[in-house]
DNA sequence: ACATGATAGTTGCTAATGCAACTATTCGTC
DNA sequence: GACGAATAGTTGCATTAGCAACTATCATGT
């Protein structure tokens, strides 16, 4: 259909998504590391549990949100209970399973690195878009995220 | 500011598009990869290289254009290199600088590659939005992979 | 109750990435 | 022209991630 397949809209559209975010979780990534020394995925879990309702997560909730393999979450997990930030809790009703839960420490550390977090996002990503741009972007985003 | 910061819109904007791009990432990279055997960051430094004027790239505009660090490009482009699909060349202005070009191979994969690629950004972006969705989703993404 | 299959999580192994340090070359300034 | 600073690229080292295989537990059908 296209003439020139290497400058399809289509193409450059996932391109520049998939750019577009690297970009930003370097940058961000970086900050946020400096400042408080929390890598972003060890972020990413633990405000993960903070938004859970139960306070726990079990591996795969924590897998399927951060968009990580299993085994890349048992390992991460590890790191972050090592660190004192969470900690593992067996499951009551299945015992295959397993809760993660954030721990004091967690929730201190998840609360200055959320300071310092926001205004990372502000400089870089909400200063930059006007507040219709940015609802508009959630809004598209929310849809591709669906499933897949 | 907010009252709950875990749940602050510019935090969730932020998560939002690393999580839509992770993704579309994991399942563009699988689908590409089962179906050409070839990986996504190789594919993008092909269409990169494609997509450039003088049909070559130094490492450093590669490594800009697919967010890898200096490091991480050398040794991808080693394997590319491997693999034949690309070959370095010495760049006559600059004695530090290297000239990257992809090959008659590196060619033939990357237009196998962008026909199934094609079709797998259209099930999972393109398909999935309106036409006015995918412009709006462009130029505000444009606006934030400016600089950083 | 039991066999079969599905699911949750972990582990061995390998691949891919980044940082810091290094070499080689070029640029700027005197 | 020569010296110091900056730049391009590569390498050593450590970290992180995923896939495939494994164990343990649960669910289903007979």
């Amino acid at each position: 259909m296209a003439v020139c397949p290497s400058n399809d809209k289509r193409v450059k559209l996932f391109g520049l998504i998939r750019e577009t975010s690297a970009r930003l979780d370097r940058t961000l990534g970086h900050e946020l590391e400096d400042s408080c020394g929390l890598p972003l995925p060890w972020f990413e879990v633990l405000l993960n549990l903070r938004r859970s309702e139960s306070g726990v997560l079990k591996m795969t909730e924590i897998a399927d949100a951060i968009v990580h393999s299993n085994a890349g979450t048992t390992r991460l997990i590890d790191r972050l209970e090592e660190a004192g930030l969470v900690c593992r809790q067996s499951c009551p009703n299945d015992r295959r399973s397993t809760h993660v839960a954030i721990t004091t420490d967690g929730n201190a550390r998840l609360d200055a690195a959320l300071d310092a977090h926001v205004e990372h996002v502000v400089t870089h990503v909400s200063s930059r878009l006007t507040a219709a741009e940015r609802d508009e972007l959630a809004r598209i985003l929310g849809k591709l995220s669906a499933d897949a």
